[in-house]
DNA sequence: AACCACGTTCGAAGCGCTTCGATTCAATTC
DNA sequence: GAATTGAATCGAAGCGCTTCGAACGTGGTT
């Protein structure tokens, strides 16, 4: 193994300033600088990680602690890791993969044994058995999904009202005046908090700026149920001729459910979707999309900057990007503007 | 931060008897062993992964290597990557992960800087330039999916002959006597290696062996060359009524044209499918699955017998698993034989 | 009673790197 | 020309752990 002491003897200098040639922490003379590299070159030395860490307390290593089992959309998922990898490659970072499976005992592990620099977080529930140990663990953490805003932790999520106020802005672009909201079941409304909530606020109060005829009703995610809930819909807002729905596994049979009561999808009723990618572009329907790769990117950028010592800001909200899928064409992407920042 | 040395003040013994409880290399007394435990717990001691790896050489760190960004279905690589971090955690090492777009330098990378003991690499081409590196690396290594049998390196994959076998025997006990077989295009066979010639061989013996009337034609993925391809099968074997089909993209059209020929979908052709879980779960056929979980585990476990210095088989091939969707009841998993080893 | 052997434990020497105070030397200043 | 400065470099002291030879008892042997 090369280390740097050798590279020191070759090219006839301290250790210490190879050292600084490395990580630029204190200023070293051009040539110097000239003569260290090409050494390094030449020898092919690499750094030992665990001296490295040892030495300057600092691993370049963060966790990615992923919900590899259930609940999220997987490829989704998949999207969000690739993206949150390759963004920490480009800040010379690792990435340690860790399962939610471990729960906070994962995290104190990590942390305790000094094997990561920071935390990535996906998938963070309300109440979440981590949020405290992050805290306490003293090391920074960005937690993605739910934002869950708690003193000293950064959030990034997508901007769910600014989604449902999208839905609205392009259905009114496409002519329609009257338009459909189906949610989520009742009980995700009933909690005082999240996504859902946040998505009808922006749905609404567009379709009011708009000046649209809107009618919004929670479904259940059973085929009778939505197919009520779509019967009743048609029934209140008779001129409806678009739907926002903001419920995937209803998805399906609110498709189903209009064709069943003769409606033509997309022409007598335009329906657009707030949904992974994939179950869109199965049903070929308009969606606002998750950005997984720009949150990847996010999230990846904001743990860098709390590491390098810099406060960003508590809660980063994504814009919402809508895929147009009612042409023949390929996917459309209708351009968004720029995060929102809380805090 | 709680060190090594405070542990052995505490407990009131040498340092390096700490170490020895911890790492079990040298025997310690029944009572000492308490004792230090016993500390251990009290201070909440986790030992510095970055002092452990320089001091022994040894990191606790396995590298798995995917291929984020296509090729492989996704929902595969997520299940194996769970896998794989689960079965690694059994053994107390930790997962990095590189994604495949670093290549053969992300490899020389993260073996240089000695950040990993020892890599995982799935999808790994016929011809792979990281196969090369990964033997002059001279750390341990466990190839997934293609079985490039290259000396010292070892590889795991399904058993693509047997899966072919196996939906042969899962038909003949139905009471098929004359099956068809529509597999990949033409070129794939060309090349003279892989898992398609491997799947058509097990059919082919198992056809003869079990003695029914069998024939096998190559498809290319577009939809009509497979409905011709499905046409020719139906005239040729007019008493066909089971079709294997291994051909992911043709899958669709293969169960489109059979209906279109007036044929029901299982009733009349029984359709059995080697290819991912997902899209079988979607059409409803029975199919032989790559079964990600074993692999994963299975994989971890051969470079942790590496990494302790035996010599595991250089080929491992996992016996397929069936899962059968004719009924209406849930997936029924056919139970299947163990793994076969070769060199 | 002196000896050996063995199971335990200790002490010290690194592992390869970062960091900080000290040193050097040339360029500036009075 | 001596004193002052400041940039560039050096040297040495750790960081927390493993490991290896040595030391220490204890019990059994001759």
């Amino acid at each position: 193994m090369v280390t740097i002491v050798d590279v020191a003897k070759h090219a006839g200098v301290a250790p210490s300033t190879v050292s600084y040639v490395l990580t630029g922490k204190r200023p070293v003379s051009a040539e110097t600088r000239m003569r260290v590299g090409e050494s390094i070159r030449q020898l092919g030395y690499q750094p030992h990680a665990g001296a490295r860490a040892l030495a300057g307390s600092r691993t370049n290593v963060l966790a990615l602690v992923l919900p590899l089992r259930e609940g999220v959309h997987l490829p989704v998922v998949m999207r969000f890791a690739s993206s949150v990898v390759t963004t920490a490659r480009e800040h010379d970072m690792d990435v340690l993969l860790v399962t939610a499976d471990e729960g906070a005992a994962g995290l104190r592990r990590v942390a305790g044994t000094a094997r990561v620099d920071g935390f990535l977080v996906m998938d963070v529930g309300l109440d979440d058995e981590r949020v405290p140990v992050l805290r306490d663990l003293g090391r920074p953490a960005v937690l993605l999904g739910h934002p869950t805003v708690a003193n000293g932790l950064t959030c990034v999520d997508l901007d769910f009202e600014a989604a449902g106020a999208r839905c609205v802005d392009h259905l009114v672009e496409l002519g329609h005046r009257t338009i459909g909201f189906l949610g989520a079941p009742g009980a995700v409304y009933a909690r005082n908090t999240g996504f859902a909530q946040r998505t009808l606020a922006g749905f609404s109060s567009a379709a009011m700026r708009r000046g649209v005829a809107s009618t919004a009703l929670p479904a259940e995610r059973q085929r009778e149920a939505v197919r009520a809930v779509v019967g009743t819909l048609l029934r209140e807002l008779t001129r409806m001729t678009a739907l926002v729905v903001h419920n995937e596994a209803a998805l399906g049979w609110v498709v189903e459910s209009l064709r069943a009561e003769g409606r033509r999808v997309p022409e007598d009723v335009t329906v657009v979707a707030i949904c992974p990618d994939e179950l869109a572009e199965q049903l070929r329907l308009t969606s606002v999309q998750l950005p997984a790769d720009v949150l990847g990117r996010r999230a990846v950028e904001l743990l860098m900057a709390k590491l390098n010592g810099q406060r960003p800001p508590a809660l980063t909200l994504l814009p919402p990007k809508l895929f147009s899928r009612t042409g023949q064409a390929g996917p459309r992407l209708v351009v968004a503007p720029p995060p929102r920042q809380v805090g």
